[in-house]
DNA sequence: AATTGTGAATTCCTTCACAGCC
DNA sequence: GGCTGTGAAGGAATTCACAATT
């Protein structure tokens, strides 16, 4: 393994490839190859390889990738080999929804506690069976639980103090869902979405397609790769 | 205006910017510069004037930015001028706690409708107000509401279906929750928020965290940059 | 004196193209 | 022959640094 500094876009690419083994294995597929992975799923071969030799040598030159052994490659990188467990502050209806989500796989993300300010959502349970404990128990919580994550599920004006309280505790990867930008500490991972930011770019889109109309959007075009099917 | 092609980058910081300015209108403050937004709220003085300059001159040299000024182009590029109805697929959690949610204006985004394949989901009414529609009359719907941005809260496995059937009712926008990489006809603004690359992309940082340890991360050092505020 | 707007420089990311290997 | 791994090329995004302007 290089000691290359690895850029964002690579990780998040390599859970996508790690989805695309998934189902690859599910159907019975037991070797790929990077050409046969960016024409099925719409990615770039040599940027595939490139991402993984970043974390190795998986493939066999003139043959490809074994899926089982990639994918146990690629879940080690990710850390996907221990359950993380997750706090998530603010028990409003998005931290609710997340804490019943279904997305994520329970084998390596749990939702362990939810935490608010509000006396009376403390106590009550979601759905899928979080318990609703108050934000001063956070720490310790955290501790007994061995929380690894926190979700910031509290209104913007909130957040900042949210994500003080969480690193306080030892919590070094947060997931922030409130529409300002933090300021973490030096060795704390945050991640942001942002709802209203890709609203605005959705608007913005919009407002652009109603003006330009007619003579087309080359911007928009797909751009042309090897690894695409081409019509004949 | 150029002609140039504008990034996704910088559509989104231009949200930034407009909250940036929001907030420095709501403490009463008429006059701002790159510089002193940049130093107050983490950004680069350089990337704000290139990235205004994208769509006009609005600074005066020498003077800066008129707080109100700015924040009217900004709209205006932002296509907020008028409100955008909002039509979401899938009434369940996440689709719930999405049309309950009160984190954006709701001068600009409206959630107008809510859409459901499951026959006991429909006819509910969200907190908030909005309608359980069955998904069969998510056309007609959209027609008669005016529906401009859909919003994909669906499993995996559906959400490409449900794609092409926005998309066939003639919505250009839409954001997805789903885990999968979707194929968005071109001429169709498709943005994705996954969750699950996000929390495995807090998994990899947290599992370099342990091995690494000691010796300095230098890699996770903010950089400097001339605008931020210097200990002295 | 201060600040914008912007070419030039830099850094970062992606893609090409091919040597090396099976 | 086919596919990986990778140096080099190409393209994008960011940042610098300064001429232009008030």
């Amino acid at each position: 393994m290089k000691t290359e500094k690895i850029s964002e876009f690579t990780i998040n690419r390599l859970s996508i490839y790690l989805r695309c083994l998934n189902l690859l294995a599910a159907s019975g597929v037991t070797t790929t190859s990077s050409q046969s992975m960016a024409q099925q799923f719409q990615l770039n071969s040599a940027q595939i390889r490139k991402d993984l030799t970043y974390f190795g040598e998986f493939g066999v030159r003139g043959v490809g990738y074994s899926v089982s052994e990639l994918r146990k490659h690629l879940s080690q990188i990710l850390g996907l080999g221990e359950l993380h467990k997750i706090g998530i502050i603010g028990a409003g209806n998005l931290g609710m929804a997340l804490a019943n989500y279904r997305g994520f796989d329970p084998k390596y993300f749990q939702v362990t506690a939810l935490f608010d300010k509000d006396l009376s959502r403390v106590g009550e349970i979601s759905r899928s069976g979080v318990f609703v404990y108050h934000i001063k128990d956070f720490k310790p919580i955290v501790m007994r639980e061995n929380i690894t994550m926190g979700v910031i599920c509290v209104p913007a004006e909130e957040a900042q103090a949210v994500l003080d309280l969480i690193t306080d505790a030892g919590v070094m990867a947060v997931l922030n869902f409130a529409p300002v930008q933090l300021n973490a500490e030096t060795g704390v991972k945050l991640k942001s979405m942002d709802l209203a930011i890709s609203f605005e770019s959705l608007s913005y889109f919009l407002a652009r397609q109603e003006s330009g109309s007619a003579e087309g959007q080359p911007k928009f075009l797909r751009p042309y790769s090897k690894d695409k099917i081409l019509p004949e």
